[in-house]
DNA sequence: TCTGTGGCTGAACGCATGTTCAATACTCTA
DNA sequence: TAGAGTATTGAACATGCGTTCAGCCACAGA
């Protein structure tokens, strides 16, 4: 089924990319653009410069290019991450992927997080997975606080940051910080959303009485139902 | 441009809905179980009991009709609000929506909440604006902490908590909640999605000393750049 | 130079969509 | 009861979609 010319998988060889590989880095920008339904056989098949008919010769359907997006969005996020690993453990699971190599895969992500396919929940599931790793590891060298539930934390966590990223627009719009922007490192008015954040995972927000009456409430619940 | 036959605006007569007040509700029932994509005229109007033609002649244009849909529940979200309100402040915004009157309303949030409207972001911005004033009374009452920016942090609050719900399909496979449950509030399984939220909002996941660490760096930050 | 193989084209097909419009049913008014 | 005006229909139209397929064209081997 591969043929020899083809390269895929090896993303090395920068200009001279495949037909197929310039289709799928096509439907992958078209989409974090303009949306999974904004993205027609047409519109890819001219940005990446084919015919519309060798879309669907490489890719079978529609449907087999969205999932061929997925599966190598994902296994790139997975490569990055491996690489963003090994210089030491982040708090953020997101934050370890903002800087990563290709630009539109935080909007590709965004597009993709509202309406699941397989390899996205796959994704998701491997992300937290992840998260609750770095967050007993966090836990462990006395950074982090420990957990009653530490996978409820960390799928808590990781859905708040996944979600903000979804609502992208609605960020911008209230505080000026796009999440998709590729070059949000560099920006100063990232801070808006993440002196917040920080904020919040220092200290809480409920002062301690309430937080104990909470906690009291919990223990109650769980000890009555 | 009203006529005297329809009774748009009062949804106290229940079953002798009009034909636009059902073709309204057959379009938010299908967008929040099918999304925008998969709601058509057809469908809407084979769901509503009427013809494709009746469902332009009512509402102009699909657009039309999804813009009523925004506007319609919008307003019964805010009518919910004014009066969940009346019954004391409450924590988390969403809190006072999920037992909202209409069933799919927390479905059409998730489906609605992605791609933005002006309805929609004119709704989430209330949204933001009511928990700023909910977080501002639970300062001055003494349940929660202050904060450097009670804007920014009724964002932050706010968007996760929507973000979790266009999320809810990967937050009921990985913790077995649906947020656009109706009856959520009578789901024991809530809590574990429940529980480490208040324990978040109890002490925030920081150890004090890392706590104080982040604190500088961003009072560094602020100073240099 | 001839030949064949495979990437690639682009015109075409079937289908579903949003929308239009003339005709009809209905309901209220006078 | 007669008329008027509106709600409603359902067939039709144009459009854009995914997909198909017969053929072109460049290039490798004999």
């Amino acid at each position: 089924m591969r043929s020899a010319t083809e390269d895929q998988g090896h993303r090395e060889s920068a200009d001279d990319r495949t037909s197929k590989a310039r289709i799928r880095d096509a439907a992958i920008a078209s989409i974090a653009e303009h949306g999974i339904n904004g993205t027609t056989a047409r519109k890819v098949a001219s940005v990446a410069g084919v015919s519309p008919g060798l879309v669907i010769h490489h890719f079978g359907s529609m449907e087999g290019l969205r999932s061929a997006c997925d599966e190598y969005v994902a296994v790139t996020i997975r490569e990055f991450k491996e690489r963003a690993m090994s210089g030491g453990p982040s708090l953020d699971v997101l934050a370890a992927l903002r800087d990563a190599p290709n630009g539109p895969l935080m909007g590709y992500l965004a597009q993709v997080l509202a309406d699941d396919s397989p390899a996205v929940a796959r994704l998701v599931d491997d992300l937290v997975g992840d998260a609750e790793g770095y967050i007993q590891q966090g836990v462990e060298s006395g950074m982090l606080r420990p957990s009653d539930d530490p996978r409820g934390r960390a799928v808590v966590l990781t859905l708040w940051s996944l979600g903000a990223l979804v609502l992208h627009q609605h960020l911008r719009r209230l505080l000026g910080v796009d999440l998709t922007d590729p070059e949000i490192l560099t920006s100063p008015t990232a801070a808006a959303y993440v002196a917040p954040i920080y904020e919040i995972y220092g200290e809480g927000i409920f002062e301690e009485a309430f937080a104990a009456q909470t906690r009291a409430v919990f223990a109650d619940d769980q000890g009555a139902t």
